[in-house]
DNA sequence: TTAGCAAGTTAACACCGTTCATTATCGTGA
DNA sequence: TCACGATAATGAACGGTGTTAACTTGCTAA
């Protein structure tokens, strides 16, 4: 992460950082409808319209905040692999999943963000989809690692709908791994639906009705899961 | 449904009810965002101030909106349960879930305002909260029913955490099932949690980075639900 | 050294939620 | 029938919003 090219170079990237940092800073401490254009130059001793020099309107000033929440949030699951010994899948799955949890529900307003804000996909891939993918696929190379080192019973590719083949076969070759049967792809994708689903209900408050701490109900998740993952 | 009170009760119940119809008829036809005062009453032919007339605050005018969209929910997945012969179970649960889920990606802004914008739990029940309960009553006495006509096999209490097993006692109590055991309030709320987790995440485009149409991986999940509960 | 560009400013526009004083309208009791 | 009180609705105003345009300042590259 070395900086590059002429100073003015370097103070605009600053700059563009100290914008995120502020914008998230105020989401955080006021919540979401005050991070405005003028609350983000007042509090750097600039006014509103200075941050059109970097940015070309409020939505995507924004749009950079949730890429850069969604590398900070991959960086915490990495790390969270990273630290747990290779030789212990079912650990790792386990600590990446926490940790995935975890960082939801301390930044509960930056989750909300980065996924309660339905968006549309657009055709060419700008900053924020970029930092998704990358977040996506953190996830992918685990569940890989997981089939590659202990498959896992799966349907068999007959018994599985054909319009679920063709878009799971799609998905297959995005993430090149065109020797993964499509029934482990359909377990991989149903247990992270379980997983993200559950833990946006989590951060939404949707769980209030029955739960006040939702902690034992996600162990039960993770212990499903575990075993769907053929992990023992 | 019968109107009661003074003639004037009787327009005032009008308007309201205009006032929340034309709120929702903006929310679909132009978003969240231009869902404002000045743009309700200016189509209502009348100025923004009067709206206080009738709500205290644009928040209190949404939530009565939430209110609404609850009730018209819960209508479509009762009417679908009523649809169904009540000797079929399997059925009558599969016909709810599509309901639940077919009105959600019919009315998606509509499924955003009422389950994406995250709620603190008050102290005291509002209409819109009362609404939530109804919604939730419905799925809750679906479950009770399948339970009653054929048990399915739930852990037993010596093997469910005690930190979970005092919040479904809480729960219980309060859908007033004091019989039922708790292995089995774990595997309504895990089912239920896996439904609208799922529906959830379709709605706000979280599948996209997979699936286009993820009618088939819901219809996976209700085959997996359903085997859950005993349904053969 | 100087021409040019980037960064930042102020002023303005149209819109927002909300409050206040004021007016018109309606229903009812004398 | 009339007058009064409650209700409904208005227009003006305040402070806030995103955004645009014109303008000044200061750095930098040729």
């Amino acid at each position: 992460m070395t900086e590059t090219g002429t100073r003015r170079d370097r103070t605009r990237a600053a700059t563009v950082r100290e914008i995120t940092a502020t914008a998230r800073l105020i989401l955080v401490k006021e919540g979401p409808d005050a991070v405005t254009l003028r609350a983000i130059a007042r509090r750097m001793g600039m006014t509103a319209p200075a941050l059109y020099r970097y940015f070309g309107s409020h939505q995507e000033l924004l749009r950079h905040v949730v890429g850069d929440l969604f590398n900070e949030l991959t960086d915490e699951v990495q790390a969270a692999i990273r630290q747990t010994p290779s030789g212990d899948l079912k650990e790792r799955f386990m600590h990446a999943s926490f940790a995935f949890r975890d960082w939801a529900l301390t930044h509960q307003r930056e989750y909300t963000l980065v996924f309660g804000t339905p968006i549309v996909r657009g055709e060419t891939l700008d900053f924020t989809d970029e930092c998704g993918q990358r977040f996506g696929r953190t996830f992918v190379e685990l569940f890989l690692e997981l089939w590659k080192s202990k498959p896992f019973p799966v349907l068999a590719d007959a018994d599985i709908e054909p319009a679920l083949t063709v878009q799971m076969e799609r998905y297959r070759g995005e993430v090149g791994s065109p020797d993964l049967p499509i029934g482990a792809m359909v377990v991989f994708l149903s247990c992270w639906i379980r997983l993200q689903g559950f833990v946006t209900l989590e951060v939404f408050g949707q769980m209030g009705f029955a739960l006040d701490d939702s902690s034992p109900m996600f162990h039960l998740l993770l212990m499903d899961l575990a075993d769907r993952l053929g992990l023992h």
